[in-house]
DNA sequence: ATAGGTTGGATAGTGGCACTCACCAATGAA
DNA sequence: TTCATTGGTGAGTGCCACTATCCAACCTAT
């Protein structure tokens, strides 16, 4: 397959992924001549999850790259190239460092302790996701609105039963760079289905509630 | 207070501060002479929304305009004012039609129906919420992961329990302003919380699954 | 009264990022 | 032998959230 009909058959133009490979987010193709390369099902395949990660989870194109040189790296273990993706992702700015950090710091801490979530209290705060979290907690502390432990804990039991779903629907993958890849993009991809979910289940209680 | 005060309060940069006020998201002070304005409390607590906005829930500054106007618009009903935050947000570059849409579709309209998600169903693809859902379910099924209604229905069944609860929770504020405010606080601002919950949980049970 | 700093407002510029265009020599089909 | 196509490269574009610089009006300390 040459370059065109790797655009054509996945919508993205010939520009665009001279773009990523010269990013380094495909690998190149095999060198035919001096001047032509042939690429395989295995380009497509990664041009499709390449796509979906800048376009739909609005990941930058340089994160992409360090997440899938995670997922191809067979020197790290299953779990380190799973958690690739959570590792790598953009925390945002970080938060200051005032009132409202140090009390979404104190709940967080409660909520893991009453749940026993043994890891994620142990690594604490090294955890780009743990941060995420107590820096998005703090932004809602600084507005005022209520968020301590007692409030987050259901929420955290439920996306605790999903990740419990959701891991064993990756296990189902055969090889270790199935499960990997699949980690990935249900870690990534999952969450605009999952927001989706969720505003659409406000819209309609809303709906309910008050009326049109 | 003048606008140095309002940027010592708020963490905000005085610069940044007549950025917003240029672009509409933040009114303008009381005029107190020809050259100078004043402001109050009102006007860091909006400040400080729009910034949550922004930063953390990475609202377009333009789209936080639309939903602000929304929210102060009292000609509207509660409900489309609550809806504003749901119905400004940017639903992405919207998803080719292709037969994975076509099956997200399908499978979306198998989850509303079998919940009885009424109003959703009514409205349809007119919802963004909708739409970002269904473009969503798409993305994952190009890639060839699996993700139909069976699989979907136990997190739509959690996120509808959140919604009820977060409505509730909602219901408390005593005024409808307060109430609209928090909505979209709520909507937006505990995406980021939810998130992170989600990747800790994640990460959690792949190490109490792989090990480290 | 006046010097010197501060204020709000306007305009233009910056930096980051995801592309996108233009061009090139080498290639391969007609 | 023609001539469009290929892959690679460097420069440019468009968007967007700021940010730097001016300016004249304003306040304040002497």
């Amino acid at each position: 397959m040459r370059l065109a009909e790797l655009s054509d058959r996945s919508g993205v133009s010939t520009a665009t992924i001279k773009y990523y490979l010269r990013e380094g987010v495909l690998p190149p193709g095999r060198r035919i001549t001096a001047t032509q390369a042939e690429y395989d099902e295995e380009h497509l395949r990664r041009l499709r999850l390449v796509r979906a990660l800048v376009q739909i989870a609005r990941v930058p194109v340089a994160t992409v790259r360090e997440v899938l040189a995670s997922v191809d790296d067979t020197s790290l273990n299953r779990t380190f190239r799973m958690g690739a993706a959570l590792w790598a992702l953009p925390g945002g700015p970080e938060p200051e460092d005032d009132d409202a950090l140090a009390a979404a710091r104190r709940e967080v801490d409660r909520l893991l302790e009453r749940d026993g979530w043994a890891h994620a209290r142990e690594i604490g705060e090294l955890s780009p996701a743990h941060r995420a979290l107590t820096g998005a907690v703090a932004t809602l502390l600084r507005l005022g609105y209520p968020c301590d432990a007692d409030l987050l804990a259901p929420y955290a039991r439920q996306v605790r039963q999903m990740a419990v779903q959701g891991l064993d629907d990756i296990e189902e993958f055969p090889t270790h760079l199935e499960q990997v890849e699949a980690a990935v993009a249900y870690t990534l991809l999952f969450e605009p289905v999952l927001l989706g979910l969720r505003r659409l289940a406000l819209e309609e209680e809303t709906v309910e509630r008050f009326g049109l």
